[in-house]
DNA sequence: ACATTTACTGACATATATGTCAGTAAATGC
DNA sequence: GCATTTACTGACATATATGTCAGTAAATGT
């Protein structure tokens, strides 16, 4: 009855870090056993603490591993010669795609979750992540008022306000559900239309 | 060595609710035991079960019991003949006063963990909570049209981008730790200069 | 084919949570 | 003062989690 002992070594990590952000997006962090992570990864228990100690350790591999795929590729929307309204557009569509309902969203509802319980990765997440964020948004404006179609002003504010509607929608979607397509597409557009003028000359 | 036994009917419901969103603020409601609000609150934990069924009873209850104190009076600030940038800040500081820090910053926590686990308590929350607010700023955009200080086009936007930000500064606090005074204060300024702005005629 | 290595697992010991109930003692009525 | 009610609690039975370890069996080398 029980299927054959398979030994992969190698395919054993990323099999677990799969199951374990599944788990954790449809249970939480805390209502997810170890004993569960292992048994959608089809194998036994113990075998997980061959590869991590606790689920702790885990959750810390996960920001880790997908962090690298949400920071994406800014340099060659920022070399792009098309005007700022549509940069812009495109730079905040693809935070929409990349947030919204992926191992992301996952990754922040644990450490929404979890508040300050995992010092050191937040830290790191924080500079990390807002820290690029911010540096590109800051490039994107800088490169806006150069050309005269930003207004100076907006140079010395804080501009993780730019995105913040994004991250709304995602925290949205982990409370309520995920928006129906129509009313996150007016969401979006509403988003852009403010946003933008709100930072044109 | 045992504190003298008190009967307090009256008092123990509010009294339980207060250890429990005391308890799911430091370490989130899965982490937290009916044992540890029992305690926290004074009484043996079997007390708890005279008033409370399960710890999703006590979160309900909660929810029910602080959601009035968010709402807050909104018409007396319709009513102000103020020009319409001047409302809006006050409306938006108001929104950053209630929710940055407080229960209600912790009851977006739990719904935020525990995902789609409380499905009536989600949809309470999203048509009295999110439908007052949505409300009332489309009352305000009106006004400000009809003055002739908003642009037109706003009247057909999902309005919710307008405090998104504000949302933002909480789920980021929640994560990251409550903002520096300083930090927070240029962010609201932000959040007023771009919004503002992109409202405006 | 056989021996060796080691990835993997069943089973055990431990810890912590829940839900219940009979018994205790604080309040109330007479 | 005494009896009655009932808010409250200690203790029990149950469930589920964790962490470990000796043993199993899949791969590798000779």
């Amino acid at each position: 009855m029980t299927p054959p002992r398979r030994r992969r070594k190698d395919a054993r990590p990323e099999e677990i870090l799969s199951a374990a952000l599944a788990e954790f997006g449809e249970k939480g962090f805390a209502a997810t056993s170890i004993g569960s992570i292992a048994a959608r990864a089809g194998i036994a228990r113990p075998t997980v603490y061959l590869y991590y100690s606790t689920k702790d350790a885990i959750f810390e591999a996960a920001v880790l591993d997908r962090m690298g795929g949400m920071l994406g590729r800014a340099n060659d929307i920022l070399a792009d010669d098309a005007p700022f309204d549509q940069i812009l557009e495109r730079v905040l569509r693809n935070y929409y795609d990349r947030i919204v309902g992926t191992d992301a969203a996952v990754l922040i509802r644990v450490l929404v979750a979890e508040g300050g319980r995992f010092p050191e990765l937040t830290g790191f997440f924080r500079s990390k992540m807002l820290g690029s964020v911010e540096a590109f948004l800051a490039q994107l404006v800088a490169k806006g008022i150069a050309r005269g179609e930003v207004r100076p002003e907006v140079q010395a504010l804080d501009l993780k306000v730019i995105m913040a509607p994004a991250v709304f929608t995602m925290i949205f979607g982990l409370i309520f559900g995920p928006m129906p397509a129509a009313e996150k597409e007016r969401f979006i557009r509403s988003h852009l239309s403010i946003i933008l003028r709100g930072l044109q000359a």
